[in-house]
DNA sequence: GGGACGCTTCGGCGGTGGTCGAAGGGTGGG
DNA sequence: CCCACCCTTCGACCACCGCCGAAGCGTCCC
């Protein structure tokens, strides 16, 4: 893959896509990694049906999500984490909408405590992971941005229940740092970072919030992360 | 000044703002830093001196620029650096505009190699030159994103002309580290590092290209960084 | 195989927003 | 003091786009 040297880009397709309420919500519907049928989409974004097909045409015309058929549902998805990490930019520099109520006041609280980014984990318990994986040498860098599990931390996800060989024969890239764009730090992305995180939320570490992408640390959330990675939470 | 806790930020009405080429036009022209009148901008843009003024006045609403009056002249600049950093991340995920002419790959290829992030050095060279300054032990971390210069980095700033301590002074933060997001690495930003790049540039360590951002690192810039900062680029 | 369901396509409506001509305000120069 | 210049405001036009009703197509289930 050689180097590819772009002048200028066209950026207003994209943000086209962008600035428009219903695939605004509905992209923020799908920004946790999970597929969605277009009708859930439709009554998120709280368009008739027929509304949301046309929109999601736009954004599948648009490289924004993927489609996948199953029986007479089609489920999107977004197309990859950048396609997330775009919105959370974006996100930086827009107004903050206010919280209206104390169940939404929480969720914000976790979001920013920790929160999944597409599938994988981010926000501060994020980068907190992947400053700790790699001071405890249980990953080291490999190349740019690619990273590889050291024998130390093969034994370590291993005994948390992580296939880690089997991880790394997966399609999808085995394991390499994402910016988490609200902590501007790194956390751990591809296949491992998702894995780690399914299983974290499986033993009952993180638990979701109405929100979906909120997380709330538990109690052996914390005890987990500290005995397992030395990883301490503020 | 708090933690903030946002829950949902309603990024639609700055997606707006970039969705147009007129305007995306004369923000792409603001990328360096540079304040341009609008009349300028309007001719960048390929529009009329009214829709243009419609334009700008959107862009003053939605606080991507600022404006200040000079004699007859309105002088509008990008608000700050994290709106090229957001149009530089929408980039990412934007096709390609196909290069046409032989300077244009030039210029292109500039842009990867060093370019200007609003008033900053970017891209390859900024990011060797903030690792090289942090591995030289001329600037050190003091804070979650501040740095500080250190005794030996104020000898080696003052020998190539930079007046640290003044900057230290100046309004805008000193020093802090900004995500370069097509290197995904962090650059050096603030006073110092907006100081820094344009000494650099008065040096002739660069010179700019057509695309006024992009920089191409002379013979004698190969050398200075070396010498001075022990930035060695491949 | 008929009917319910999920989704998309088609057609027509209405609103938002980009555009420029014309006019107005404010500054600088002679 | 008048004119040239830069920029903005106003008004009108037009295109695009988001919206839904109606209809069409495919799938699942009984």
């Amino acid at each position: 893959m050689g180097a590819e040297y772009v002048l200028d880009v066209d950026f207003v397709p994209v943000a086209a896509l962008l600035a428009d309420r219903a695939r605004a919500a509905m992209l923020t519907a799908l920004l946790d990694g999970r597929p969605l049928a277009a009708g859930e989409l439709a009554r998120t974004a709280g368009v008739s049906a027929q509304t949301a097909s046309a929109h999601l045409g736009r954004l599948l015309d648009g490289g924004l999500v993927t489609v996948v058929q199953q029986g007479r549902h089609r489920y999107y998805r977004l197309r990859g984490s950048e396609i997330a990490q775009v919105i959370e930019a974006l996100s930086r520099i827009s107004p903050p909408v206010e919280v209206r109520s104390l169940r939404q006041s929480r969720d914000a609280r976790r979001l920013h405590e920790a929160r999944t980014c597409y599938d994988h984990l981010a926000g501060e318990a994020g980068v907190a992971l992947f400053a700790a994986l790699v001071d405890g040498g249980l990953i080291e860098a490999d190349g740019p941005d690619a990273y590889e599990v050291t024998v130390k931390g093969e034994e370590r996800l291993e005994a948390l229940g992580l296939d880690v060989a089997g991880l790394r024969k997966a399609r999808r890239r085995f394991a390499w740092q994402c910016l988490d764009w609200t902590e501007r730090r790194p956390h751990l992305n591809g296949a491992l970072g998702a894995a780690l995180t399914d299983r974290m939320i499986e033993l009952g570490w993180f638990e979701r919030g109405t929100t979906r992408r909120a997380l709330l640390v538990t109690e052996a959330g914390y005890r987990g992360l500290a005995d397992s990675f030395g990883c301490v939470l503020a």
